[in-house]
This record gives C-alpha cells, structure tokens and sequence, in this order.
DNA sequence: GTAAACTCCGTACTCAACCCCAGAGTCAAG
DNA sequence: CTTGACTCTGGGGTTGAGTACGGAGTTTAC
C-alpha cells in the first residue's frame, strides 16, 4: 500500500497517491508536467511511477507560490534548486520582493482612500452628494493607474 | 469636428471619439456595453451616437477600478450612483476594503518572509545552504494559503 | 474622387493556474 | 471474478477584463 508494485530499490507512487501525498489534485502535478515543473516518468507496465522524493518538489513549489512566485519564476528556482548560484536565486527572489512591495503601496493607497471615503459618507448629512459617489464621479482619487 | 452631424441639440460623438475623450479602446466601450455598463445608443444614421456624458460615466468606471471594485460592483455602484442609497454605497465599499485589506496582510506576510530570506541568504556563508531554497524545500514558511 | 480612417458585427484569443469530462484501459481488494 | 477505483489521453471550460482580427460598409479629408 505504501510502495506498490515491482521488486526496485527506490520506492514509487502512482499519480494518484503521489497528488495525495503532496497535497494537490491529480490534475496540477499533470499540469506541471506539461509546464515542465515536473518530470514524466517512465511506466513501468502501464501506469507511470512517480519516485516519492516528487512531493517534495511539489511542496517546494506550493510553498513558493504562497511567496507568490509564478510558475516561471518557480521554474528558474527550480533550475538553480542546489542553492550553489545564490547570486541568481536572490535575484528573483528580489524581483518578487519589488513587485510585492509595489502592491503593497497601491493597496494602502487604494485602502486610505477607501476608508476616508467611508467615514466621510458616514459624517456627511443626508442633504450633501455621497463622497463616495462624488469622489468617483468628479474628483480624480489618486492619479496614478496600477 | 467636435460635435457631429444633424442639427440636435445635445452634442453626441462616435465611438471612437468617445473612446478618445475618455481614454480608453473603442473594444473597451464595446466590452462595457455588454456588461451593460454603458447604455447602446440609437444610431442617427448607420453609425451610433454617444451623449458626451457618457464619457463622465466611463472616468467614473476608471476610477472605481483603481480603487479595486469589480465591474460587477461597479454596475451596482451605478445603480447608486445618485448617492440617494448611503447604506448600500457603504456596504459595497466596506466589502471591497475588507478585500483590500486581506490582500495586504498576505502581501505584508509574503514580504517579510522574503527579505528575512534575501537577507538571510545574503549573510549566511557559501558553504551553508542557501536559505532561500532551504525555506522553499524544507521549512513550511507559513502554514496558511491565500 | 479616391484613399485613409472609421464603424459595425461577430468571433476568437489573451493571461494564469488550474479543473472537469469522456471513454477506454488497468489494477487491486474482496 | 467482479466491481469499483484508479490511470491514460485528449480536449474543453473557468475567471476577469479586456484585445485582436476580419470583412463589409461608411464617412471624411485632401
């Protein structure tokens, strides 16, 4: 049940199993395959046998993601995996950085304005434009297109 | 040039010049009136002609979107959009901030995690493993997805 | 008067990261 | 030996907000 099939030395899963193992749907490891995050193994008879050290890969790229690396730049990670070019790793992993922070400032900008909106249509008297309403129809928010 | 064809009163544009005057694609204005975001007006003639108004509506649009609405929102912002409706305005706008501000408190995670690992890699030795791929292989960064 | 620019209409494609389905074959448990 | 769970292949669909394309007709500028 752990380690099906014929007498090898490395232990081997089926899709099925390994996507449970990693914690992901059968359908995303076949997805990674065809974006190459994945090797394809042999079959041996007729159905694929996965070496069980993919998980770790997968988990490798699941945890990735939620660093919010895309599938390409999880690619390169991947290529660089050994940790022996760190020069190329921090590169994207500062790449990323940029990109997360740049976010950041048009979310808060986007939340500051927001909540002053808000809070000025709850202080402002029924007779007056909504300020949310206002803000968008007239004034310009912040001019500064993400 | 600025204000088309028969003698009507009100001043009317083709697609293309409205597009223009409000910054946008003429697809976008095709796209907005499938979504029913932007009425489709008779056309005097075979081409159609859009009230200038209009291109207050579209700004009106473009801002809400920098603020972070949908245009699923959006159209319910319109059907508010004399700001008679506080109550329903607000609820649109506090769902969209409640949104914006759990984005940012994945993205303030993301981010800490990531320079703790840039800096981390920067100052551990090259004979140690590079923290980057060691956190993305190993460790489980944050137990949590977005 | 002719050529460029524009309009209309419909369809299809983009991006990312998958998810779902059908049909045929296969494997494992009871 | 049967039954049900699984695998393979191949294709399509999803979401959101548009972009692009192609052909036919129209209008405008020179």
């Amino acid at each position: 049940m752990k380690t099906t099939s014929s007498p090898s030395i490395t232990p081997t899963l089926t899709i099925g199993r390994l996507a449970c193992a990693a914690g992901v749907g059968v359908e995303t490891i076949r997805y990674y395959q065809e974006r190459g995050l994945l090797p394809v193994p042999a079959a041996l008879g007729t159905y694929r046998q996965y070496p069980v050290a993919l998980t770790a890969r997968i988990r490798f790229i699941k945890r990735a993601q939620e660093l919010a690396f895309s599938l390409d730049e999880i690619i390169e990670l991947l290529r660089l995996e050994d940790g022996s070019n760190r020069t190329s790793i921090r590169r994207v992993a500062n790449s990323r950085l940029v990109q997360i922070e740049q976010k950041l400032t048009d979310l808060k900008r986007m939340q500051k304005v927001l909540k002053l909106l808000v809070a000025e249509c709850e202080h402002t008297g029924s007779n007056l434009p909504c300020p949310i309403i206002e803000t968008l129809a007239v004034r310009t928010a912040t001019p500064r297109r993400p």
